[in-house]
DNA sequence: CTGGTAACGATATAAAATACGGTTTATAAT
DNA sequence: ATTATAAACCGTATTTTATATCGTTACCAG
């Protein structure tokens, strides 16, 4: 991500989408909720809520707490962000939209957050759950480690 | 684990494991340890930090939140007892010692919460890192949702 | 233009976790 | 046995993360 990676047009395009998903569900996308998820993708790291709440601080505002967490809940009820429950922090959803599930590979080094989708993951999951009669509601697949470029990185030391 | 369930069985053998475990690695399984252990197997949910202090608190002592999650953090480096990041709660490792990757399937009714090692799961997880050329250091895999018993109850409803 | 609902703001507090400093206790080395 | 050392423990304070509650404002539907 560091690199060549026109990293404006993933912010553009996850405001659009944001425009489009809510515009479709009746659902408001106001000022703060646009800004908070502007912040949220200022890069693919997770963001901390309180971290935002500075943000918006230094912006000149006073926001509360709650005020960041409103714009979240609203975020992911969108599904427009998730949250990582490993980090107590949040991500923006790169494909909004799709109904989808979640799996995120989590670098320790750099902190960028890949959300992956895999087929092969999905199925083994729905297996893995069918095996034991459970019927999955709501699933936390977060992969920690290194990620690609950080692991070419260690080799070249 | 409702019914026809010797729990008490549960938990001396996580005692009983946690002594051989801590026996074998020479560190120290202390009273405090576990009195922790115990509680945490009082049954097979996931406990809150805050739920052991106060169980402490009513055994007469004056535990503050540090001795908590400090016996915590043993007790997970000895790989007895596993943290349930969706929940911020800490169930005890039915298999302890064996080298293993956990995955949870964590009932949202009951809240019971099992702990499953399906090598189809670990082998689709290796295998999206893999894909990814993603090195994996921790993983979290957390399945919410309701087990066959509170599926087989709502059935009956 | 008015009545209801959703969004926002502010205060307070709850819940989860850690930093730090001092004391005790177990164990290993003498 | 005695002592050095490291681990465990304890308590205070604080940080981090999140929610409850209540009053106000803004949207939009009838």
């Amino acid at each position: 991500m560091a690199h060549k990676h026109d990293h404006g047009a993933c912010i553009d395009k996850a405001v659009a989408d944001a425009e489009r998903i809510c515009a479709e569900r009746g659902s408001r996308f106001t000022e703060l909720r646009r800004l908070i998820l502007t912040m949220i993708w200022q890069n693919h790291k997770a963001v901390k809520a309180y971290d935002l709440l500075d943000q918006l601080a230094n912006e000149g505002g006073s926001a509360k707490p709650p005020t960041v967490y409103r714009a979240l809940d609203f975020l992911m009820d969108e599904g427009l962000v998730h949250k990582i429950e490993s980090l107590n922090a949040y991500v923006g959803c790169p494909h909004p939209g799709d109904q989808h599930i979640s799996q995120f590979l989590i670098c320790d080094k750099c902190e960028n957050v890949e959300e992956v989708a895999t087929d092969a993951l999905d199925a083994a999951v729905t297996a893995a759950a069918e095996e034991a009669t459970f019927k999955i509601h709501r699933q936390t697949v977060e992969l920690r480690g290194l990620c690609k470029a950080c692991v070419s990185e260690e080799q070249a030391a």
